[in-house]
DNA sequence: TTGTATGCGTTATCAT
DNA sequence: ATGATAACGCATACAA
């Protein structure tokens, strides 16, 4: 072997072939050193690691996983929605991931079908299981999958799947709300849709209409209102709250992010929250508390909806505690001052109680 | 092959070998088929996909990298802190890496330097490139990883790196921002400090130092405030500011999510902004001009700093366009209301212009 | 146009 | 306690 150049070390990979060479022994005895596996005398092992070390050796995670059968990865498949959520949800996932030993190939923005089944092709044999929550359809997952890989459904639609799936409890959580803004008095609540086909939104406008429902209010079509779960078009929803006749005396935006949208909308036509407008969001971002008024809203665990999708593939990867299939993640709901629940704090004047602003929280379910 | 059972199919995985037997060809044809390198018949051709089809045939991601010698992976190492930040980096790097036809593999929360040594080392094998924004040492890197894998680092201290930087222009922006509080009459600027280890947070403070010293004007150490880039630490910081005398009549916090905690701080001691402090932040994450009054801030494109990172790394994995290895990503002033420089908008009052309440912009660099 | 054989870097099985 | 060798699933140089 040619002497290596400064710079070439840097192009140079050792193999265990060089390891093995550079101490005088067998792939099988460094493999051994290395992963801990049968018996090896002192002395060998040391020269092993004098070898490793000098040659900077790190063993290649592919080669590896082709014979163990396992990569000691996750994937993950997101759609094309951005903020906060992904980022909570992802950070959930690989602190949980990371627990168990495994890492995080996420994948994101996936719009149609098609892209996802490709996306889904190209995984195999490079994650052992995985988290989807992109919007495709339970069997174009067993198709694109070559099968024996665990896989968690996130909110999927479909309950009758025979995947995992672990959904958040929109509509418990909608539910919730419109029925804390009921007892308000309120009785004209507009309700700022989400992406008329998303699953999430879809579950929280029937947990709107069930609570109405319950309490024989009438569900007044004029007051569904559109919305795609942007600020833009919460701000949009402001202004046409506005300008409805007879107006809404609340605003159930179906996210934080169109709610804090909504109350830029109402304050651009001189509206006052929650004086003249009480208004709720849905999430529970780290901001709504931060806005004024502090946002009520209902607060979803996401990184947690994360951590226990990743718990649960690792949980079927191990072979261990076939928890049943389906699970359903509590949200709560936290009352600030948006809605005019609490007495909205004069400025200048401390508030009557110490910790008046913070958020009161109430179990749910 | 005894016959399977429905349950079955999941478990079983086909292999080339499986499908080339299938359909009575080899399994060479069969890899020129699915690649379509090489000559075939139309009619070979026709039998092998058919054969795959019937199959459910996926290739195996991880053997095929370990002759191709490529995982069409990108490794990403992120440091341990949370938010809008990283949903944004990620999706930019997400949306570069898919457009050149890789994946991005996370990995998130990583303390200490031994701790992302070791997934460092994890990685070796499973990803084609890495992009790094942990707070590790230059030659860690290279001792962890077995050379020949294109870096870039993310926002990392020494210049003086044989690896790719791309780095946000941290003190600029910084500078930009005091210059700007500077100018509308302010002497007294507080500033929010971040994690006294975080590299962003020491430019920006030392574009915010520069910037006095431009103008003469003496940096107070009683000014500097401790900080940690939480929201908590903001408030904390506002209530600080509150009892300062002689009171700031500005505050700069060092990011967006200080700022917004400092205006809660604030508001709590009875203090209007702007009319009473004045307050900058750092970052301009879109619920910056949401929170009231809006806020003036200096704006980082996260995702452009996500996505040139994957675009660099995919071009040096291609041996093209050998761009110059440091790169710094320009930030913009973003003038909004709580700085002052704008007149407050009356409740109730239609604003004198009409888009006046919407940030101004101004390009730095 | 197609098939055979070799190797990618590692672990696992069986000898010794 | 250690070594030789066969997989793992695939791509490819070479032969036919």
């Amino acid at each position: 072997m040619p002497p290596r150049h400064p710079g070439d070390s840097a192009t140079t990979i050792a193999s265990i072939h060089d390891v093995a060479r550079t101490a005088s022994v067998s792939l099988a005895t460094v493999s051994r050193v290395l992963n801990g596996t049968g018996p090896v005398r002192d002395e060998t092992r040391k020269k092993v690691l004098e070898a490793v070390e000098r040659l900077g050796y790190v063993p290649h995670g592919g080669a590896r996983s082709l014979i163990t059968r396992q990569t000691r990865t996750i994937g993950v498949i997101l759609p094309d929605i951005y903020g906060e959520f992904f980022s909570e949800l992802i950070r959930g996932a690989d602190l949980a991931a990371r627990d168990a030993g495994y890492h995080l190939l996420v994948s994101g923005a996936h719009s149609n079908e098609q892209d996802t089944r490709e996306v889904l092709r190209a995984l195999h044999g490079r994650v052992d299981a995985l988290i989807v929550m992109a919007p495709v359809a339970s069997d174009t997952v067993d198709r694109a999958l070559p099968g024996g890989v665990p896989v968690v459904l996130l909110n999927h639609a479909s309950r009758d799947t025979r995947h995992r799936t672990i959904r958040i409890d929109n509509r418990g959580g909608a539910r919730a709300m419109t029925e804390h803004l009921l007892d308000l008095g309120h009785r004209r609540i507009a309700l700022v849709l989400g992406p008329p086909d998303n699953e999430d939104a879809i579950e929280r406008r029937r947990g709107y209409e069930e609570a109405l429902s319950a309490r024989r209010v009438a569900v007044d079509p004029a007051l569904l209102l559109p919305g795609d779960f942007t600020d833009g078009a919460g701000e949009r929803a402001g202004l046409l709250v506005a300008d409805l006749d007879p107006r809404p005396t609340a605003v159930f935006a179906t996210n934080d992010a169109m709610a804090i949208g909504c109350l830029a909308g109402l304050r651009g036509r001189g509206l006052r929250v929650p004086e003249d407008v009480a208004l709720a969001g849905f999430d529970d971002i780290p901001f709504s508390r931060y806005v004024s008024p502090p946002l009520t809203t209902v607060q979803v665990a996401i990184s947690e909806l994360g951590s226990r999708a990743a718990a649960r593939v690792v949980q079927a990867l191990a072979g261990t505690a076939p928890t049943r299939r389906h699970e359903l993640l509590p949200t709560t709901l936290v009352v600030r001052e948006s809605c005019g629940a609490h007495r909205p704090i004069q400025p200048r004047v401390p508030p009557r109680a110490p910790r008046a602003t913070a958020g009161r929280k109430r179990r749910r379910q």
